[in-house]
DNA sequence: TAGTGGTCTAGACCACATC
DNA sequence: ATGTGGTCTAGACCACTAT
Protein backbone atom coordinates (compact mmCIF):
# COMPACT_ATOMS: atom_id res chain seq x y z
CA UNK A 1 0.00 0.00 0.00
CA UNK A 2 1.36 3.41 -0.66
CA UNK A 3 2.15 5.47 2.43
CA UNK A 4 1.95 9.36 2.09
CA UNK A 5 4.62 11.35 3.82
CA UNK A 6 5.13 15.08 5.60
CA UNK A 7 6.92 16.75 3.38
CA UNK A 8 9.17 18.11 5.91
CA UNK A 9 9.55 15.45 8.91
CA UNK A 10 9.13 12.74 7.12
CA UNK A 11 6.77 11.07 9.29
CA UNK A 12 4.12 9.06 7.67
CA UNK A 13 0.81 11.06 6.87
CA UNK A 14 -1.85 10.14 8.82
CA UNK A 15 -5.79 10.16 7.23
CA UNK A 16 -7.32 12.46 9.93
CA UNK A 17 -4.44 15.03 9.38
CA UNK A 18 -4.84 14.82 5.54
CA UNK A 19 -8.25 15.06 5.42
CA UNK A 20 -8.67 18.08 7.81
CA UNK A 21 -5.60 19.49 5.38
CA UNK A 22 -8.03 18.95 2.12
CA UNK A 23 -10.62 20.34 3.97
CA UNK A 24 -9.36 23.51 5.11
CA UNK A 25 -7.83 23.76 1.37
CA UNK A 26 -11.05 23.32 0.30
CA UNK A 27 -12.35 26.39 2.09
CA UNK A 28 -10.00 28.30 1.59
CA UNK A 29 -9.51 27.95 -2.17
CA UNK A 30 -12.80 28.50 -3.18
CA UNK A 31 -13.24 30.83 -0.18
CA UNK A 32 -16.06 30.18 1.35
CA UNK A 33 -17.61 33.29 3.42
CA UNK A 34 -18.91 32.36 7.30
CA UNK A 35 -21.82 30.18 7.16
CA UNK A 36 -21.55 28.19 4.56
CA UNK A 37 -22.46 24.52 4.86
CA UNK A 38 -19.96 21.67 3.81
CA UNK A 39 -21.04 18.36 2.73
CA UNK A 40 -22.60 16.46 5.18
CA UNK A 41 -20.32 13.60 6.94
CA UNK A 42 -21.48 10.53 4.56
CA UNK A 43 -20.46 12.85 1.56
CA UNK A 44 -16.98 13.63 3.03
CA UNK A 45 -16.94 10.02 3.36
CA UNK A 46 -17.60 9.05 0.02
CA UNK A 47 -15.21 12.30 -0.68
CA UNK A 48 -12.32 11.12 0.43
CA UNK A 49 -12.87 7.62 1.26
CA UNK A 50 -12.27 6.99 4.88
CA UNK A 51 -14.30 5.59 7.60
CA UNK A 52 -16.62 7.77 9.75
CA UNK A 53 -14.65 8.11 12.66
CA UNK A 54 -12.03 9.40 10.46
CA UNK A 55 -13.78 12.23 8.99
CA UNK A 56 -15.09 13.12 12.76
CA UNK A 57 -11.70 13.38 14.28
CA UNK A 58 -10.62 15.54 11.22
CA UNK A 59 -13.85 17.41 11.48
CA UNK A 60 -13.11 17.21 15.53
CA UNK A 61 -9.42 18.86 15.03
CA UNK A 62 -10.71 21.67 12.51
CA UNK A 63 -13.57 22.90 14.89
CA UNK A 64 -10.77 22.98 17.61
CA UNK A 65 -8.89 25.33 14.91
CA UNK A 66 -11.51 27.50 14.33
CA UNK A 67 -11.82 26.73 11.11
CA UNK A 68 -15.31 24.97 11.60
CA UNK A 69 -18.35 24.52 13.31
CA UNK A 70 -20.51 21.71 14.09
CA UNK A 71 -24.12 21.71 14.61
CA UNK A 72 -26.21 18.34 15.56
CA UNK A 73 -28.84 17.87 13.46
CA UNK A 74 -28.18 20.31 11.65
CA UNK A 75 -24.77 20.32 9.51
CA UNK A 76 -21.09 22.03 9.58
CA UNK A 77 -21.00 24.92 8.78
CA UNK A 78 -17.25 27.52 7.96
CA UNK A 79 -16.63 29.93 11.02
CA UNK A 80 -15.60 33.18 11.03
CA UNK A 81 -12.53 34.05 9.51
CA UNK A 82 -9.99 35.91 12.70
CA UNK A 83 -9.59 39.26 12.05
CA UNK A 84 -6.60 40.63 10.15
CA UNK A 85 -3.70 42.18 11.67
CA UNK A 86 -4.13 40.40 14.93
CA UNK A 87 -1.34 37.15 15.68
CA UNK A 88 -2.72 33.48 17.12
CA UNK A 89 -1.80 33.49 20.84
CA UNK A 90 -1.31 29.95 20.55
CA UNK A 91 0.03 29.10 17.17
CA UNK A 92 2.55 32.51 17.74
CA UNK A 93 5.65 30.08 18.23
CA UNK A 94 6.00 26.56 18.37
CA UNK A 95 2.62 24.56 16.69
CA UNK A 96 2.12 25.71 12.86
CA UNK A 97 3.81 28.23 10.50
CA UNK A 98 5.17 31.04 12.10
CA UNK A 99 5.25 33.75 10.00
CA UNK A 100 7.22 35.69 11.94
CA UNK A 101 10.18 33.75 11.98
CA UNK A 102 10.92 34.88 8.69
CA UNK A 103 15.29 35.53 7.62
CA UNK A 104 15.81 39.09 9.01
CA UNK A 105 13.08 39.24 11.70
CA UNK A 106 14.98 39.41 14.74
CA UNK A 107 17.92 41.04 16.10
CA UNK A 108 19.85 39.55 18.14
CA UNK A 109 21.70 40.98 20.93
CA UNK A 110 23.40 37.54 22.39
CA UNK A 111 23.67 33.81 22.46
CA UNK A 112 25.71 32.74 25.87
CA UNK A 113 26.16 29.77 27.02
CA UNK A 114 25.67 30.15 31.52
CA UNK A 115 24.32 28.79 34.44
CA UNK A 116 20.29 29.72 34.95
CA UNK A 117 18.94 31.67 37.93
CA UNK A 118 17.03 30.05 40.38
CA UNK A 119 13.46 31.15 38.42
CA UNK A 120 14.87 29.85 34.94
CA UNK A 121 15.81 26.96 36.89
CA UNK A 122 12.62 26.29 38.37
CA UNK A 123 10.76 26.47 35.27
CA UNK A 124 12.89 24.36 32.59
CA UNK A 125 13.21 21.84 35.69
CA UNK A 126 16.71 21.80 34.97
CA UNK A 127 19.29 19.62 37.26
CA UNK A 128 22.19 21.25 39.22
CA UNK A 129 25.08 22.48 37.65
CA UNK A 130 22.56 21.98 34.46
CA UNK A 131 23.38 24.99 31.58
CA UNK A 132 20.92 26.94 29.37
CA UNK A 133 21.72 28.96 26.65
CA UNK A 134 20.43 33.06 27.16
CA UNK A 135 19.34 34.78 23.94
CA UNK A 136 18.18 38.33 24.45
CA UNK A 137 16.34 39.52 20.41
CA UNK A 138 13.93 42.34 19.63
CA UNK A 139 11.65 40.63 17.37
CA UNK A 140 10.16 42.95 13.91
CA UNK A 141 7.04 42.10 11.97
CA UNK A 142 6.28 44.34 8.88
CA UNK A 143 9.24 46.42 9.70
CA UNK A 144 8.01 47.31 12.97
CA UNK A 145 9.53 46.24 16.35
CA UNK A 146 6.54 43.98 18.34
CA UNK A 147 8.47 42.26 20.70
CA UNK A 148 11.45 42.17 23.00
CA UNK A 149 12.27 38.32 24.03
CA UNK A 150 14.65 37.09 26.86
CA UNK A 151 14.69 33.20 26.06
CA UNK A 152 16.68 29.99 28.06
CA UNK A 153 16.52 26.97 26.30
CA UNK A 154 17.99 23.47 28.03
CA UNK A 155 21.63 22.58 26.81
CA UNK A 156 20.97 19.08 27.44
CA UNK A 157 18.18 19.17 25.10
CA UNK A 158 19.27 22.05 22.34
CA UNK A 159 22.84 21.18 21.86
CA UNK A 160 23.93 23.98 20.24
CA UNK A 161 22.88 27.43 19.26
CA UNK A 162 24.54 30.73 17.46
CA UNK A 163 23.38 34.09 16.77
CA UNK A 164 22.62 33.33 13.10
CA UNK A 165 20.03 30.54 14.68
CA UNK A 166 18.24 32.96 16.49
CA UNK A 167 18.15 35.64 13.63
CA UNK A 168 15.84 33.05 12.08
CA UNK A 169 13.98 30.37 13.68
CA UNK A 170 15.07 28.82 16.74
CA UNK A 171 11.87 26.53 16.25
CA UNK A 172 12.45 25.24 12.96
CA UNK A 173 15.90 24.40 14.03
CA UNK A 174 15.17 22.77 17.17
CA UNK A 175 12.56 20.10 15.23
CA UNK A 176 14.25 19.55 12.46
CA UNK A 177 18.08 19.60 13.51
CA UNK A 178 17.74 18.78 17.11
CA UNK A 179 14.68 16.49 16.50
CA UNK A 180 12.91 17.68 19.37
CA UNK A 181 8.95 17.30 19.24
CA UNK A 182 7.27 19.96 20.78
CA UNK A 183 4.15 18.15 23.00
CA UNK A 184 2.68 21.30 24.78
CA UNK A 185 3.20 24.80 26.69
CA UNK A 186 1.74 26.99 29.42
CA UNK A 187 1.91 30.57 29.32
CA UNK A 188 1.24 33.21 31.75
CA UNK A 189 0.64 36.75 30.63
CA UNK A 190 -0.35 40.16 32.47
CA UNK A 191 -0.03 43.62 31.53
CA UNK A 192 3.38 45.68 33.30
CA UNK A 193 4.32 49.40 33.36
CA UNK A 194 7.60 49.45 30.76
CA UNK A 195 10.73 49.79 33.04
CA UNK A 196 13.30 51.91 31.93
CA UNK A 197 15.67 49.14 31.28
CA UNK A 198 13.28 47.37 28.39
CA UNK A 199 11.42 50.58 27.21
CA UNK A 200 14.25 51.94 24.78
CA UNK A 201 14.56 48.65 22.45
CA UNK A 202 10.93 48.59 22.34
CA UNK A 203 11.08 53.03 21.00
CA UNK A 204 8.65 53.18 24.68
CA UNK A 205 8.93 55.62 27.45
CA UNK A 206 8.82 54.16 30.81
CA UNK A 207 6.04 53.78 32.39
CA UNK A 208 4.09 52.80 28.95
CA UNK A 209 2.21 49.56 28.52
CA UNK A 210 3.29 46.57 27.31
CA UNK A 211 1.84 43.08 27.39
CA UNK A 212 4.33 40.69 29.15
CA UNK A 213 4.09 36.90 28.53
CA UNK A 214 6.33 33.92 30.17
CA UNK A 215 6.41 30.81 27.94
CA UNK A 216 7.38 26.94 28.87
CA UNK A 217 7.87 25.02 26.33
CA UNK A 218 7.67 21.15 26.52
CA UNK A 219 8.70 18.27 24.44
CA UNK A 220 5.92 15.05 24.03
CA UNK A 221 7.52 13.51 26.66
CA UNK A 222 7.02 15.85 28.82
CA UNK A 223 10.23 17.88 29.37
CA UNK A 224 10.72 21.27 29.53
CA UNK A 225 13.00 22.63 27.01
CA UNK A 226 12.15 26.36 26.62
CA UNK A 227 11.32 29.46 28.79
CA UNK A 228 10.78 32.86 27.50
CA UNK A 229 9.87 35.95 28.64
CA UNK A 230 8.61 38.31 26.02
CA UNK A 231 7.43 42.16 26.37
CA UNK A 232 5.34 43.23 23.62
CA UNK A 233 4.79 46.59 22.12
CA UNK A 234 1.43 47.72 23.10
CA UNK A 235 0.52 49.55 19.48
CA UNK A 236 2.18 46.70 16.99
CA UNK A 237 1.25 44.03 18.75
CA UNK A 238 -2.01 42.27 19.24
CA UNK A 239 -3.48 39.03 19.66
CA UNK A 240 -6.98 36.39 19.10
CA UNK A 241 -7.35 32.94 20.62
CA UNK A 242 -10.48 30.80 19.59
CA UNK A 243 -11.90 28.11 22.01
CA UNK A 244 -14.48 25.42 21.79
CA UNK A 245 -16.23 24.34 24.78
CA UNK A 246 -16.35 20.51 23.04
CA UNK B 1 -30.76 0.55 31.17
CA UNK B 2 -29.76 3.02 33.54
CA UNK B 3 -28.55 6.40 32.84
CA UNK B 4 -26.36 8.95 34.49
CA UNK B 5 -27.88 12.39 34.15
CA UNK B 6 -25.81 15.95 34.88
CA UNK B 7 -27.00 17.61 37.77
CA UNK B 8 -27.79 20.91 36.47
CA UNK B 9 -28.47 20.43 32.60
CA UNK B 10 -30.50 17.44 33.17
CA UNK B 11 -28.54 16.33 29.91
CA UNK B 12 -27.95 12.41 29.95
CA UNK B 13 -24.24 11.90 31.20
CA UNK B 14 -21.96 10.66 28.35
CA UNK B 15 -19.33 7.97 29.43
CA UNK B 16 -16.33 9.81 28.13
CA UNK B 17 -17.11 13.19 30.11
CA UNK B 18 -17.63 10.36 33.22
CA UNK B 19 -14.59 8.72 32.75
CA UNK B 20 -12.62 11.97 32.07
CA UNK B 21 -14.28 13.96 35.32
CA UNK B 22 -13.82 10.35 37.58
CA UNK B 23 -10.14 10.33 36.22
CA UNK B 24 -9.30 13.43 36.90
CA UNK B 25 -10.71 13.42 40.96
CA UNK B 26 -8.54 10.68 41.10
CA UNK B 27 -5.36 13.24 40.03
CA UNK B 28 -6.62 15.95 42.45
CA UNK B 29 -7.87 13.69 45.43
CA UNK B 30 -4.83 11.53 45.74
CA UNK B 31 -3.20 14.52 45.00
CA UNK B 32 -0.74 13.39 42.63
CA UNK B 33 2.17 15.28 41.95
CA UNK B 34 3.51 16.41 38.06
CA UNK B 35 5.13 13.42 36.55
CA UNK B 36 2.81 10.46 38.67
CA UNK B 37 2.30 8.25 36.08
CA UNK B 38 -1.65 6.95 35.62
CA UNK B 39 -2.65 3.35 34.87
CA UNK B 40 -2.41 2.43 31.05
CA UNK B 41 -4.95 2.24 28.63
CA UNK B 42 -6.24 -1.45 29.84
CA UNK B 43 -6.10 -0.73 33.14
CA UNK B 44 -8.35 2.16 32.99
CA UNK B 45 -10.51 -0.10 30.84
CA UNK B 46 -11.05 -2.75 33.32
CA UNK B 47 -11.02 0.00 36.23
CA UNK B 48 -14.11 1.73 34.08
CA UNK B 49 -15.64 -0.60 32.01
CA UNK B 50 -15.69 0.97 28.92
CA UNK B 51 -14.22 0.52 25.74
CA UNK B 52 -10.76 1.40 24.61
CA UNK B 53 -12.39 4.35 21.66
CA UNK B 54 -13.80 5.76 25.23
CA UNK B 55 -10.63 5.97 27.46
CA UNK B 56 -8.62 7.97 24.73
CA UNK B 57 -11.59 9.72 23.79
CA UNK B 58 -11.28 11.24 27.64
CA UNK B 59 -7.86 11.14 28.03
CA UNK B 60 -7.25 13.48 24.65
CA UNK B 61 -10.15 15.95 26.99
CA UNK B 62 -7.92 15.93 29.85
CA UNK B 63 -4.85 16.29 27.16
CA UNK B 64 -6.56 19.33 26.18
CA UNK B 65 -7.65 20.78 29.31
CA UNK B 66 -4.04 20.55 30.57
CA UNK B 67 -4.51 17.74 33.16
CA UNK B 68 -2.32 15.10 31.68
CA UNK B 69 0.25 14.43 28.73
CA UNK B 70 -0.13 10.81 27.05
CA UNK B 71 3.30 9.66 25.40
CA UNK B 72 3.32 7.01 23.22
CA UNK B 73 5.31 4.01 23.83
CA UNK B 74 5.25 5.17 27.49
CA UNK B 75 2.27 5.98 29.25
CA UNK B 76 0.12 8.59 30.86
CA UNK B 77 1.45 11.68 33.38
CA UNK B 78 0.15 14.09 35.61
CA UNK B 79 0.59 17.45 33.82
CA UNK B 80 1.99 20.66 35.88
CA UNK B 81 -0.26 22.38 38.29
CA UNK B 82 -0.85 25.81 37.24
CA UNK B 83 0.86 28.88 38.92
CA UNK B 84 -1.78 29.83 41.51
CA UNK B 85 -3.27 33.52 41.06
CA UNK B 86 -3.48 33.08 37.53
CA UNK B 87 -6.78 32.74 35.94
CA UNK B 88 -7.55 30.48 33.23
CA UNK B 89 -7.60 32.74 29.75
CA UNK B 90 -10.55 30.70 28.10
CA UNK B 91 -12.47 29.60 31.33
CA UNK B 92 -12.73 33.25 32.38
CA UNK B 93 -16.57 33.33 31.74
CA UNK B 94 -18.25 30.55 30.08
CA UNK B 95 -17.28 26.98 29.39
CA UNK B 96 -16.46 25.73 33.11
CA UNK B 97 -17.51 27.06 36.34
CA UNK B 98 -16.51 30.53 36.77
CA UNK B 99 -14.79 31.44 40.44
CA UNK B 100 -15.17 35.12 40.32
CA UNK B 101 -19.23 34.70 38.99
CA UNK B 102 -19.96 34.51 43.01
CA UNK B 103 -22.89 37.07 44.04
CA UNK B 104 -21.50 40.44 45.08
CA UNK B 105 -18.75 39.62 42.77
CA UNK B 106 -20.01 42.53 40.42
CA UNK B 107 -20.64 46.12 41.21
CA UNK B 108 -23.23 47.44 37.98
CA UNK B 109 -23.76 50.85 36.94
CA UNK B 110 -26.52 50.15 34.32
CA UNK B 111 -28.64 47.23 32.67
CA UNK B 112 -30.25 49.00 29.52
CA UNK B 113 -32.17 48.20 26.49
CA UNK B 114 -30.54 49.53 23.37
CA UNK B 115 -30.13 49.93 19.45
CA UNK B 116 -26.38 48.62 19.35
CA UNK B 117 -23.95 50.83 17.54
CA UNK B 118 -22.27 49.82 14.23
CA UNK B 119 -19.09 47.92 15.99
CA UNK B 120 -21.43 45.87 18.05
CA UNK B 121 -24.34 45.53 15.76
CA UNK B 122 -21.00 44.00 13.74
CA UNK B 123 -19.93 41.73 16.03
CA UNK B 124 -23.17 40.54 17.00
CA UNK B 125 -24.41 39.95 13.55
CA UNK B 126 -27.83 41.52 14.60
CA UNK B 127 -30.17 42.13 11.89
CA UNK B 128 -31.40 46.27 11.36
CA UNK B 129 -33.90 47.35 14.16
CA UNK B 130 -32.41 44.36 16.51
CA UNK B 131 -31.81 45.80 20.63
CA UNK B 132 -29.14 44.20 22.45
CA UNK B 133 -29.10 44.84 26.26
CA UNK B 134 -26.21 46.73 27.59
CA UNK B 135 -24.70 46.12 30.93
CA UNK B 136 -21.61 48.28 32.20
CA UNK B 137 -20.25 47.35 35.95
CA UNK B 138 -17.05 46.33 38.20
CA UNK B 139 -15.63 42.87 38.52
CA UNK B 140 -14.44 42.15 42.33
CA UNK B 141 -12.15 39.03 43.39
CA UNK B 142 -10.76 38.54 46.37
CA UNK B 143 -12.08 42.30 47.02
CA UNK B 144 -10.15 44.01 44.43
CA UNK B 145 -11.32 45.51 41.90
CA UNK B 146 -9.58 43.19 38.65
CA UNK B 147 -11.80 44.54 36.08
CA UNK B 148 -14.67 46.54 33.92
CA UNK B 149 -16.92 45.55 31.90
CA UNK B 150 -19.23 46.51 29.16
CA UNK B 151 -21.49 44.24 27.70
CA UNK B 152 -24.07 43.78 25.29
CA UNK B 153 -26.62 40.80 24.97
CA UNK B 154 -29.12 40.16 21.98
CA UNK B 155 -32.56 40.68 23.13
CA UNK B 156 -33.63 37.91 20.36
CA UNK B 157 -31.43 35.60 22.48
CA UNK B 158 -31.64 36.97 25.77
CA UNK B 159 -34.99 38.08 26.21
CA UNK B 160 -34.55 39.39 29.57
CA UNK B 161 -32.03 40.65 32.31
CA UNK B 162 -31.95 42.70 34.66
CA UNK B 163 -29.38 43.92 37.52
CA UNK B 164 -29.82 41.33 40.06
CA UNK B 165 -29.20 39.19 37.26
CA UNK B 166 -25.81 41.01 36.63
CA UNK B 167 -25.08 41.60 39.98
CA UNK B 168 -24.70 37.50 39.50
CA UNK B 169 -23.83 35.46 37.46
CA UNK B 170 -24.95 36.36 33.52
CA UNK B 171 -23.53 33.30 32.27
CA UNK B 172 -25.58 30.88 34.06
CA UNK B 173 -28.62 32.67 33.58
CA UNK B 174 -28.14 32.44 29.99
CA UNK B 175 -27.36 28.90 30.12
CA UNK B 176 -30.08 27.83 32.92
CA UNK B 177 -32.96 29.92 32.16
CA UNK B 178 -32.64 31.03 28.62
CA UNK B 179 -31.39 27.87 27.76
CA UNK B 180 -28.81 28.85 25.59
CA UNK B 181 -25.60 26.22 24.80
CA UNK B 182 -22.52 27.87 24.47
CA UNK B 183 -20.38 27.30 21.53
CA UNK B 184 -17.51 28.44 20.84
CA UNK B 185 -15.73 32.10 21.21
CA UNK B 186 -13.50 34.51 19.80
CA UNK B 187 -10.86 36.48 22.19
CA UNK B 188 -9.05 39.23 20.80
CA UNK B 189 -6.69 41.26 22.98
CA UNK B 190 -3.71 43.66 23.42
CA UNK B 191 -1.80 46.28 25.93
CA UNK B 192 -3.45 49.96 26.01
CA UNK B 193 -2.81 52.77 28.27
CA UNK B 194 -6.12 53.98 30.11
CA UNK B 195 -8.35 56.98 29.56
CA UNK B 196 -9.13 59.45 31.72
CA UNK B 197 -13.03 57.74 31.31
CA UNK B 198 -11.98 53.91 32.65
CA UNK B 199 -8.81 54.40 34.95
CA UNK B 200 -11.25 56.01 37.69
CA UNK B 201 -13.25 52.73 37.41
CA UNK B 202 -9.94 50.82 38.60
CA UNK B 203 -8.78 52.80 40.64
CA UNK B 204 -5.72 53.97 38.39
CA UNK B 205 -4.60 57.20 36.64
CA UNK B 206 -5.16 57.99 33.17
CA UNK B 207 -2.01 56.08 31.14
CA UNK B 208 -1.41 53.40 33.20
CA UNK B 209 -1.48 49.84 31.28
CA UNK B 210 -4.15 47.66 31.20
CA UNK B 211 -5.22 44.33 29.42
CA UNK B 212 -7.65 45.17 26.95
CA UNK B 213 -9.99 42.28 26.05
CA UNK B 214 -12.90 41.90 23.30
CA UNK B 215 -15.06 38.55 23.33
CA UNK B 216 -17.89 37.08 21.48
CA UNK B 217 -19.71 34.46 22.30
CA UNK B 218 -21.47 32.21 20.09
CA UNK B 219 -24.38 29.50 20.56
CA UNK B 220 -23.63 25.50 19.37
CA UNK B 221 -25.75 26.50 16.60
CA UNK B 222 -23.04 29.61 16.05
CA UNK B 223 -25.28 32.55 16.39
CA UNK B 224 -23.09 35.19 18.22
CA UNK B 225 -25.01 36.17 21.49
CA UNK B 226 -22.76 37.73 23.58
CA UNK B 227 -19.90 40.83 23.09
CA UNK B 228 -18.07 42.44 25.39
CA UNK B 229 -15.03 44.70 26.52
CA UNK B 230 -13.15 44.11 29.27
CA UNK B 231 -10.48 46.11 30.74
CA UNK B 232 -7.87 44.62 33.40
CA UNK B 233 -6.43 45.88 36.33
CA UNK B 234 -2.93 45.24 35.58
CA UNK B 235 -1.95 44.40 38.69
CA UNK B 236 -5.03 42.25 39.97
CA UNK B 237 -5.34 40.41 36.71
CA UNK B 238 -2.97 38.19 35.33
CA UNK B 239 -4.10 34.91 33.50
CA UNK B 240 -2.42 31.44 31.82
CA UNK B 241 -3.47 29.80 28.87
CA UNK B 242 -2.04 25.84 28.56
CA UNK B 243 -2.07 24.11 24.71
CA UNK B 244 -1.35 21.43 23.01
CA UNK B 245 0.03 20.38 19.41
CA UNK B 246 -2.20 17.28 19.48
C1' DT C 1 11.02 -8.30 22.46
C1' DA C 2 7.46 -6.75 25.18
C1' DG C 3 4.69 -3.00 26.58
C1' DT C 4 2.52 1.35 25.72
C1' DG C 5 -0.14 4.84 23.32
C1' DG C 6 -2.19 6.06 18.45
C1' DT C 7 -4.82 5.18 14.23
C1' DC C 8 -8.38 3.23 11.63
C1' DT C 9 -12.29 0.45 10.56
C1' DA C 10 -17.48 -1.06 10.17
C1' DG C 11 -21.45 -0.76 12.23
C1' DA C 12 -25.11 -0.04 15.88
C1' DC C 13 -27.55 3.25 18.13
C1' DC C 14 -28.62 8.01 20.18
C1' DA C 15 -29.83 13.12 20.11
C1' DC C 16 -31.01 17.07 17.82
C1' DA C 17 -33.05 19.93 13.82
C1' DT C 18 -36.16 20.60 10.19
C1' DC C 19 -40.15 20.08 7.70
C1' DA D 1 -40.56 11.09 9.38
C1' DT D 2 -36.21 12.04 7.73
C1' DG D 3 -31.70 13.77 7.78
C1' DT D 4 -27.91 15.40 10.44
C1' DG D 5 -24.11 15.14 13.73
C1' DG D 6 -22.50 12.50 18.23
C1' DT D 7 -21.45 8.43 21.03
C1' DC D 8 -19.92 3.91 21.77
C1' DT D 9 -18.31 -0.60 20.74
C1' DA D 10 -14.82 -4.58 19.55
C1' DG D 11 -11.05 -5.46 17.33
C1' DA D 12 -7.09 -5.12 13.95
C1' DC D 13 -2.95 -3.04 13.22
C1' DC D 14 0.78 0.70 13.59
C1' DA D 15 4.46 3.55 16.03
C1' DC D 16 7.16 4.60 19.69
C1' DT D 17 9.81 3.42 24.26
C1' DA D 18 12.01 0.71 27.24
C1' DT D 19 14.85 -3.22 28.49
Amino acid sequence: MLVKYRIITEKPMLKYEDVAEKIKQMIYQQSMPKGTQLPNIEGLINQYQVSRTTIIKALNRLERHGVIYQVQGSGIFVRQPKKVSYLNFLESHGFSVDLNDLPGSSQVFNVDLMQPNVKVKENLQCDDNEQVYYIKRLRYADGKVYGFEQSYYRKKLVSYLNKEIAENSIFSYVQEVCKINIGFSDKYFKAIKLDAEIAPYLGLQAGDPALCVEEIFYTTSGEPFDFSQIVYHYENAKFYVQSHSK
